[in-house]
DNA sequence: AAAATAACCTAGTATTTTAGTCAAGATTAA
DNA sequence: TTAATCTTGACTAAAATACTAGGTTATTTT
C-alpha cells in the first residue's frame, strides 16, 4: 500500500462523484476544472477506477461518471488500490529468497504494516466521507462556481 | 503524509538498529546487505534521521547507529516525516485560493485525512514492532547470516 | 604513529513514476 | 446527423527514487 498524490487525486474526484449522485453523471470536464488538474489525467485515473469496477461511464451529451457501487460500499482503501498500481515492494518479486532463499526482515514487517494501513483505510467509506461539515460546505461553493445544480428534483427531469 | 518505500527502507533499518539495541551500534554496511540496498542510499536516509533526532552515529570501527531514543519513543510516523520530505500536496501552494480565493474541496478532505493516518501511524512505537513474532523470528536469522552476535554480554566486553 | 574502520558529506547520474499533452476513434442523446 | 462525451494509445516533461563515485573526518586497533 502506498499513498501519492494519485491517490488523492482519486479519493477526491471520487467525492465529487459521491456529492452529485443525485444530480445525475458528472464530466471529468467538470472535475478537472474543480481539481484544476488536466483532463487526460483524469481519464487516466478513470480508466483504472472502472476497471476496478468503482464507477461507470455514461456516453454522449448529458453523460459523464458515476458510482458504480453505493458510496457506503466504496472505502478508501478501494479507490487507492485502484489507481496505485501495487509496484512489487520487495526485491525478490515476491518469492520471498532475497537473502540466501530465507524472506529478509522487510517482508513480513511491511506485509504486516501495510495491511493495517489498508483496513483502517478500508474502515473510511466514501458514504462517511460526504458527511464531513468541510466537504458540504465546499461542495455547494464549487456548485455555485460552475453553474451546476445540485437539487435531484431538476436533474432527473 | 505520504507512504513510499523510502519510508519503508527507513522504517526497516530503523527496525534493525532496535533489534540490536542491547548488541551496540549497527554499521549502515550491515543494513545496507540485510535489506539489499546501496549504502549511499541508506547514508542519505539516515542522514535525514540523524537531522530529525531519532539515531546518532559512532565513528571508528565498531561504530554504526544506534537509536537516538527508547524504542517505545519512536513512531513509525516518526521515521516516516523524517525521511519523506513533504513535498506541498496542495496547488496554491496551502494559501487555499486555488479555487477563485476558496480553499477547493481537495484541501480540507486531504487534511483531516492525512491527519488521520498521521495518528494512527503514530500510536505504533518501534518497540512493539520488534515484539511481533515474525520479526524475532528473521532478526536471529539475519544475524547468523551476517556473523551478527545479538547476546549483550558479548558485545559489551 | 600508522592503518583500518565507519560515519559523514557532496555531486552527479540512471531509472522510474508522476503528471500532463495530443490526437484519433467510439458511443450515444438530442 | 451531429454534437457531446467517453475511450484509447502514444508521446513528453518534470519530479522522485535509487544508485554511483568521490571524497573528509573521527575513532579505534595494531
Amino acid at each position: 500500500m502506498r499513498l501519492t498524490t494519485k491517490g488523492r487525486y482519486a479519493v477526491t474526484a471520487m467525492m465529487d462523484l459521491a456529492i452529485h449522485e443525485v444530480s445525475g453523471p458528472v464530466t471529468l470536464n467538470d472535475i478537472a476544472t474543480s481539481q484544476n488538474i488536466s483532463l487526460s489525467y483524469l481519464e487516466q485515473l478513470f480508466a483504472a477506477l472502472r476497471k476496478a469496477g468503482l464507477v461507470k461511464g455514461l456516453r454522449g451529451p448529458g453523460g459523464g461518471y458515476r458510482l458504480a457501487l453505493a458510496a457506503n460500499d466504496i472505502s478508501v482503501a478501494d479507490i487507492i488500490v485502484a489507481v496505485d498500481e501495487k509496484v512489487d515492494i520487495t526485491r525478490c518479486g515476491g518469492r520471498g529468497d532475497c537473502q540466501n532463499g530465507e524472506p529478509c526482515l522487510t517482508h513480513e514487517l511491511w506485509k504486516d504494516l501495510s495491511r493495517q494501513l489498508y483496513e483502517f483505510l478500508d474502515k473510511i467509506k466514501l458514504g462517511e466521507l460526504t458527511e464531513w461539515p468541510c466537504v458540504q460546505e465546499r461542495a455547494l461553493r464549487q456548485d455555485a462556481q460552475l453553474g451546476r445544480n445540485n437539487s435531484a428534483s431538476s436533474a432527473t427531469v
